[in-house]
DNA sequence: CATTTATGTCAATAATGCTGACGTATTTTG
DNA sequence: CAAAATACGTCAGCATTATTGACATAAATG
């Protein structure tokens, strides 16, 4: 498939720099609440329930699986483990009854709240020095990393 | 870089997106290269090691200690793995016999071309649809991303 | 009533990381 | 030259996050 619009484009180079700063990005974006969550012992497994729970509370059980992609046996650690800490509760389906819904508690809220301060001040400052035009590259290149499945449920995720 | 006061700029929903952009993105990113990896009993770590040694052949293993920012022992049971399997192997330096230097087997070399062509194969994709604006601000966010070591990193390995 | 669905749990295993403690070879320094 | 610092390796123990497989229960659905 060697076509190549742009000699300054695409090349190998291109594709290393861009792998690597993926890496060294990935990096800095996990880094702060990483800290956080160590002091209580949790991970950023336990993170990333606690933002999908917060973002669409009464999310089911089964939503977050498909969101996280992880086996229920691994979530089933980590709902149990915030539910410990008293983070997160649980709440029965009124329509399905089989069905459980995850709220956040107000320790919960906290919790979440605290991490997306200091998650938000690396991405802002980042956004920020880079511009709003930057920022619209910068989401329609990991829009294409994305599988088709995740492209899907970020897209709806912002409806 | 427009530093128009943007209404519609870094608002929480703007943050959210960046941050869940991300998320996603990065797991399609690596789902490619960790199936290949999967098929020899090898990982996300080895996978770290072996880019980097691709990319400078001959690096000792402090160097790789400092890009990857792990202990030692967790990158030695990574190399001793990556030389089991005859794909890395070490020289002992010649200017100081300290040193251990990095170099990939021509096995090395045949698995990371593999891996490279599966991720390349994905990042290309992405850079091609957004185009090479999108990927300029897609970079430039990123390195806003890491840490101003990390920065230092990436920054000099471009030279 | 039989089947499917949503959820939970027990047990075993793997990959990746950590800390602490030592040891050895080699280079640098006072 | 002797002491200290550096580069690397390794042993032991532990934590987090993930996996697969098997089984159980309650509730909805056909």
């Amino acid at each position: 498939m060697g076509k190549m619009p742009n000699p300054r484009f695409l090349r190998d180079e291109d594709l290393t720099q861009g792998i690597e700063a993926l890496f060294f990005g990935y990096r800095g974006f996990t880094a702060g609440p990483d800290r956080l969550l160590a002091d209580r012992g949790l991970g950023r497994a336990h993170h990333r329930a606690l933002h999908f729970i917060a973002r669409e509370p009464g999310l089911t059980v089964g939503k977050v699986l498909d969101i996280l992609n992880i086996t229920k046996q691994s979530l089933s650690r980590v709902l149990r483990e915030l539910m410990e800490q008293n983070l997160v509760e649980q709440r029965q389906g009124e329509q399905d009854r089989r069905q459980r819904h995850l709220w956040l508690t107000a320790e919960g809220e906290a919790l979440i709240a605290s991490l997306r301060m200091v998650q938000d001040a690396v991405v802002r400052k980042a956004f920020a020095n880079a511009g709003a035009e930057a920022v619209e590259g910068f989401l329609s290149v990991l829009e294409g990393l994305m599988s088709p499945e995740d492209l899907a449920k970020f897209s709806t995720m912002r409806k």
